[in-house]
DNA sequence: GTCTATATTGTGATAGAC
DNA sequence: GTCTATCACAATATAGAC
């Protein structure tokens, strides 16, 4: 991988991940990477190929992370708060991938999860694994596939919405959504260990 | 409002929905109505203008359906209780509006927002309202903007995500994601009141 | 009001000089 | 490897016949 290459990859990220497929032209590319639009088709062959890499970088940063903690020996708490910690601290490096998957997986709903599939993750397994029997006497009954589901919205869901919610919530004010940010991690926690324990 | 120009409605709104204001051309919404490509222009005079009346409904459909109930009389549990179950329930019947809405509010960020302010929508008066001082003492402390995140994420992130819960949880299983989705209300419901009220 | 025809610009992609 | 020039096509939009 050259220094050519790598620049495109770069601009490519910013621009699809930033105005999806649709809303990024390889000009837009081109222009980002200070380089001739000839050169993206030297090098990726086709705009296709060229967002099926970039793609494929955003999925695999997105949703293998959760299932390595769920699947480990850590206790039910523990891998909560590790699993929220983990993706809380990911999507505030990359806040705009939410947006972009799952604009992504609308348009083409069959290719991202079944790249996901092949790639070693194995829900099922996860799900058996969520809470074990000798947990199960700490938590409330629920249905593991749900409690995923929970956990999976109320971290992510604030990143999909943020303009939104900026500016209904915050009416734009950085400080006060900054703050907002920093509660996130543990007020999510503490909202998720409420819900589950039998207290 | 005439015949052609409510079927230039119905097809804009199925295609602008499905697929975004970039993945959409007036030729397919043409298309979809049966009707002209010029049509278009002579009722909505631009793609630009025809987009903001099938954004306008969406939004409208989409957020002050909330609000209403938050600044209610009812008691705390149920209210939460009626805004999980509207929220559900027009969820179901416009599952598609949630990605359209995120996904435009991305492109533009300002407009939609400011919509939904200028459209009678008060945030301060809704968390004010949210818990009252008398229910205080049923309710662990809680930012109310926090909770209200919460349960909209609970509510609207898994048809966001609907595509990859359905290939990654169930396989596509279409018995198994309707029971999931009839499951579903009940389960943020109970999820939520757990996660607030004090046992 | 509805159509055909067309203007204009932007798109992804390729050929070929260097 | 990198550039310019150019292709074929699709996009939004408009002019003008009926």
């Amino acid at each position: 991988m050259n220094k050519t290459q790598s620049r495109i990859l770069d601009a490519a990220k910013e621009q699809f991940i930033r105005n999806g497929l649709d809303g990024t032209s390889m000009q837009n590319i081109a222009d980002a990477a200070a380089i001739n639009k000839s050169l993206l088709h030297y090098y990726f062959r086709s705009k296709e190929k060229l967002f099926d890499a970039v793609f494929n970088f955003a999925l695999q940063r997105f949703i293998p992370q959760i299932h390595g903690i769920m699947v480990s020996d850590e206790s039910f708490f523990s891998r909560i708060k590790m699993v929220v910690s983990e993706y809380i601290n990911m999507l505030d490096e990359n806040p705009f991938i939410p947006m972009f998957i799952l604009h992504e997986i609308h348009r083409n709903p069959q290719r991202p999860a079944d790249l996901l599939i092949q790639s070693g993750l194995d829900p099922a397994l996860t799900f058996k694994n969520l809470i074990r029997e000798d947990e199960k006497n700490l938590i409330r009954p629920i249905d593991p596939i749900h409690l995923m589901v929970n956990i999976i919205s109320l971290c992510v869901f604030p990143y999909a919405a943020s303009p939104l919610i900026n500016r209904i919530m915050f009416n734009n004010n950085q400080d006060n959504i900054s703050k907002f940010r920093e509660e996130r991690k543990e007020e999510i926690t503490r909202f998720i260990i409420n819900a589950i324990k039998i207290c």
